[in-house]
DNA sequence: CACCCATTATTCAAACTTGAACAGAAGTCT
DNA sequence: AGACTTCTGTTCAAGTTTGAATAATGGGTG
């Protein structure tokens, strides 16, 4: 199965744009630069929404299209559950040489509730400190003669990996708190895009297609 | 095809081991925690010796073993050539939202030069300085409005483990150039397994393989 | 208008990954 | 000795990933 990272980003971008074609969301994801620090590559997205429509995450309308057809997906129940899973998942792991999944967490952090947020961070600040104690460990473990010193430096490199984000975890669990950054059911963020900027044209899109999608059932 | 890290990691242990079967290569990496920092999941293992040997990077030999027959694998030139490729881009490239491929570099230092090591690392810190610098403009860009908050603090953490590892990288070239830590072609290092460690078994079985092979030649 | 190139939207065969299963040897407990 | 678990060594079918190909449309330029 394709790992958290990539499935909470596929089924991330498909709730932030529905309705949306593979295309779209193709393009969406190489602007975020997913090639380079998630591994997917823009083939795959096309079977990924394949299998998890046929998961039951998510659900696929055939819309007309002049002479020929467009797949639009759009996100099932089920697909929201397994989203806010998979971002809970990724917020509260810490894993210091795949921070990957941490990214993505971030990045539909506007999806989660705000509560939510704080609570898996929290969570994470626990994990982080086990995680620095264990290496602290094995670092004394190491410096006993016990294994090859090049060992000892790969861990100490990992340490203040670790310690560096605890850090601005304190600092970004703090900025939340206080209020700041905008979350799942709250207001509109003070930014938007600029106006010749073709996320316009996404959204313009997407209402098309609900608009399709609507006069299809009723 | 597998990524740069599952490679180097492979060949790197075929190289370290050799000659050897898959099941104590996959003994091996199991015990470096292969699964949760690289992705490499046990079953893999079989498929990628078998993907190497096409590609000429390493041989096959079934040896008699009682009534059956063991697949042991050796490295050919080719596969040499591959590592030391592999194991230079995998110290050059800077990716804070991927370090597995650098802790690959590091794991697998002994089987490189000295001299290479510091040249490659060296080209490491020039790369982690542009893209410090690129992250600085990033952020100033987003500080100018031009993209949603959540994104600063996304950069804002990739840039601090960029710093971190720059610091790190410093601290380790000193070391290296004072003539710390073994390299390929040096003295054997200090250390040794404990008298009573399964690592024994690993090279005595290598040393038998071996008279098998050298005999079938000959 | 005719030509060329970029974008849109998707499919697919070939390769890769993996969980699960197999079967024999070797230890362990009663 | 018999029963039971773990270790050794490998295969394989089912599923996933991907590079490359397809084809239609839109836009710019001489």
């Amino acid at each position: 199965m394709a790992s958290l990272t990539t499935r909470a980003l596929l089924l991330g971008v498909v709730s932030l744009f529905e309705p949306a074609n593979g295309y779209q969301l193709r393009r969406e994801l190489l602007s975020w630069g997913v090639e380079y620090w998630a591994h997917i590559k823009p083939g795959s997205i096309y079977s990924m929404l394949t299998t998890f429509a046929r998961q039951g995450f998510i659900e696929r309308h055939d819309l007309p299209e002049g002479d020929r057809t467009v797949a639009v997906y759009t996100m099932a129940d089920a697909g929201r559950d397994e989203l806010r899973r998979l971002l809970r998942e990724a917020a509260v792991t810490v894993n210091a040489m795949d921070p990957s999944g941490f990214r993505v967490a971030l990045s539909l952090a506007p999806l989660v509730d705000r509560h939510d947020m704080v609570a898996a961070l929290r969570e994470r600040e626990v994990n982080a400190a086990r995680i620095s104690a264990d290496l602290l460990d094995k670092i004394a473990v190491v410096a006993r003669g016990m294994a090859p010193p090049h060992v000892s430096h790969s861990l100490e490199l990992e340490l203040r990996l670790v310690e560096t984000e605890r850090a601005w975890l304190a600092d970004y669990l703090a900025a939340i708190e206080a209020g700041g950054l905008t979350f799942a059911g709250e207001a509109e963020p003070a930014w938007s895009p600029p106006d010749d900027d073709a996320g316009w044209q996404m959204v313009r899109e997407s209402q098309r297609y609900r608009e399709q999608i609507d006069a299809e059932k009723g």
